[in-house]
DNA sequence: CAAATTTGTCTATTGTTATAGACAACCAAA
DNA sequence: TTTGGTTGTCTATAACAATAGACAAATTTG
């Protein structure tokens, strides 16, 4: 809002360095709060650029279906606020973001047995090299990609929970038909990175976005760990917020 | 490590592509194992750019401190992992990165009292409009700086506390000295975006570096809200940690 | 309808980014 | 000391990013 001080020759274009600002200023509500944003005149103005610049910057977010330009009104802000992940013991997708999103989904990109890596056998507590079955999914909040996730789950203990994921769409339900009625979150660790190649195509966002990513072990009522996962969230989309207990 | 693919016209430069690439790899283990990084030639070959581009990518990296190029030799990494940073009920910046890094140091910047906005009266449990101290901090560890934060107290209850911190450079003595024994955190948000000038500046950030914000609420032994923080970490040296109890 | 406001399109110029090739300077090892 | 591998510097050219100005096209307001 203030007079942001953009970076020039930073290897990032001011284009690029002002579309990111309005994302985030929508998603705060610092802007648009009335659904339309300021004439191009006026933030070419504010940020001491061309016109032009603006103009690019505004095309991205109409890319992005963040805005809507129409001659001879305006621009207009077509998706406003950021979801909120909650992270607790108890975490499951469509249920923490049930309330703020009308409908939920999570999709199976592919599914496969794999022989563990190092880090997901620490984190499931098998021996390095064990068979393991790995699901990729896509998560959406109304027709919109929010998160993507790589599962891993012990291949002796929970044999066909990619046919069951297929089936019921959902994880928490998978591991329920694998005999697993409750499971908890026992540690997270998250990290911020650029989105790589996969990220932009499968998440639908544009160069330079930013990911959270997460990497969480959850474990039955007993703590034995059943499930690795690494995620990555939108940051632009979603922000995550852990509620102590 | 893979034939990463870059995007071209995407507003962000390759070589700053290419540095963020390489920072990555760095803090994850993944390249620069041996201390030192592959041949200009080399790099120049798996993106699938011209070799003045990784240069330039080498050489902002050099200037943050990653990587140290020396002539007939080779390239070398100066820095490696990433520190972990623990949120959990009871957290502390000192104690939970003092396994991790030799010495931590918390500088406060600024304070002030200002009337509190609609969020931090919010978080306070204070009306709107009321007088809140405000402390403004970077936190160090190793003499790099890993955080800033701005921390609001209610001015009534915590009455000198600027003061406090003066003395004791610790957020957890100065609430001490203040009568405040024992804290634990509320809840916590945590977004990712890109580094602000202000953040570049205080963090030694390069441009289009990421931060992670979190904002946060302490109470005390009864629950009354004691502290709300807005805190920004180097994505680039810290992940957050989060430990179910 | 006329005027004012706002987005859309076009031309032109300058600075930054990326590519290409050549060679110098330096280091380590044969 | 010679050779091969590596980083450092220079020149030149093309593509992209940013600035500047002008005017058209569409909408709203008086």
């Amino acid at each position: 809002m203030t007079g942001a001080v953009l970076e020039r020759k930073s290897g990032v274009a001011l284009w690029r360095q002002i579309a990111d600002l309005i994302r985030s200023d929508i998603a705060t509500g610092v802007a648009g709060q009335d659904g339309r944003l300021p004439p191009e005149m006026e933030l070419a103005k504010r940020y001491s650029v061309n016109r032009h610049t603006v103009r690019s910057a505004i095309a991205a977010l109409e890319q992005e279906g963040v805005l809507r330009s129409e001659q001879g009104r305006g621009t207009f802000v077509r998706r406003r606020k950021r979801l909120s992940y909650p992270i607790a013991k108890r975490t499951r997708f469509s249920a923490g973001l049930g309330n703020q999103a009308g409908s939920t989904l999570t999709r199976l990109l592919e599914s496969m047995e794999e022989s563990a890596s190092q880090t997901v056998a620490d984190n499931l507590g098998v021996p390095a090299g064990d068979p393991v079955i790995r699901l990729d999914t896509v998560s959406e909040a109304d027709g919109l990609p929010v998160s993507r996730a790589t599962s891993w789950f012990d291949a002796s203990r929970f044999a066909g929970i990619d046919e069951a994921f297929g089936e019921h769409a959902s994880i928490t339900k998978a591991l329920s038909a694998c005999g697993v009625t409750d499971y908890v979150r026992k540690s997270t660790t998250i990290e911020a990175r650029h989105a790589s190649a996969d990220d932009i195509r499968l998440l639908r966002l544009s160069a330079g976005a930013i990911v959270l990513v997460t990497r969480a072990v959850n474990t039955d009522s007993d703590g034995n760990p059943i499930q690795y996962a690494e995620s990555r969230f939108a940051a632009d989309r979603v922000e995550l917020k852990i509620e102590s207990d």
